[in-house]
DNA sequence: CATCAGATTAAAATAATTCTAAACTTGACA
DNA sequence: TGTCAAGTTTAGAATTATTTTAATCTGATG
């Protein structure tokens, strides 16, 4: 739904939609951790599958642990957890910050920024050219800017 | 310092850069409370007067806690957090997410934005107006916004 | 100044996350 | 293919930030 075009690291542009599931993407998955300098294991693989298959997805390491879980993949936690930061590290994931006490992960790696829906606790991506930040002030001395982050947190119109 | 002219809640306008310290700040501070519908109260009154009597901060309960510590106030850190959050259902404080695992409070209430220093994990003002966030996308059916928070994250720059 | 709803607190409880140390896997190489 | 070091996984203990509990105070009111 909420796909941009601006493409991620180093992903295949070919139609990932792929209809029926088990296809190949065992290999996209197992070049994207090469790639990134992860070794190949069986619950790296697992969880990459879950994480990358179904489209954009913002995550918390207890979801993905129980999407695991539905799919019939043994991980403990602490592997999610893991696996979580060593995929943000490696450039594969997105940490999105709008809720202290809950850490989410961001599939979609382009350029975009967030609503958040304060009572649901939802996340939903706003495509990078909807939002105009203008005018940055300037920068503290000797600092270089890593992000910009903009959470748009929206709640029931109460009308 | 970067104090803007927009008054938070009910505060009256008067100078309140009062040079000396302990003045008769006592009243405006109760006056506060009250007008916030909080009992003033021993503890409420003395971490009031933390929060408010040295221009515009960020801080974490602990910080707070600990700021009560070298003032001699006792306060215990459960009473801290307590006061935090009802002065910020009471408009007196604003929350900033910046940081999972961490909530930080900030007492400027006027419209502005972030900077976050990554490694150092502090924040300071940027001015409204010195950020212009144009063109929102529109907002998801039935939702009205209830703030648009900008985080600038900045690191040093390895020149 | 008696009363009591609201406030404070120490201590226990929770929740999210990280650490530890032992038990595997993986990839490389003989 | 067997061996082994280095990298991974895991159960469970530990940590950290925060909230809850239940008992004890205190400020406002009559």
């Amino acid at each position: 739904m909420t796909r941009t075009s601006i493409t991620p690291s180093g992903i295949t542009p070919s139609d990932d939609a792929a209809p029926a599931a088990e296809g190949r993407p065992f290999s996209q998955i197992l070049d994207r951790l090469r790639g990134a300098g992860l070794r190949p294991t069986r619950q790296r693989m697992a969880l990459a599958k879950l994480l990358f298959d179904g489209g954009d997805r913002h995550l918390t390491a207890e979801m993905l642990h129980a999407d695991a879980q539905s799919a019939n993949v043994r991980v403990s936690l602490a592997t999610v957890y893991n696996t979580l930061h060593q995929f943000h590290r490696a450039g594969l994931l997105r940490e999105i910050v709008v809720d202290s006490q809950r850490t989410y992960f961001d599939t979609n790696m382009s350029d975009h920024h967030h609503f958040y829906f304060d009572e649901t606790g939802e996340l939903s991506d706003i495509p990078g050219d909807q939002v105009e930040v203008a005018a940055l002030p300037p920068v503290p001395d000797g600092m270089a800017v890593s992000r910009v982050d903009v959470v748009v947190r929206v709640r029931p119109a109460d009308a």
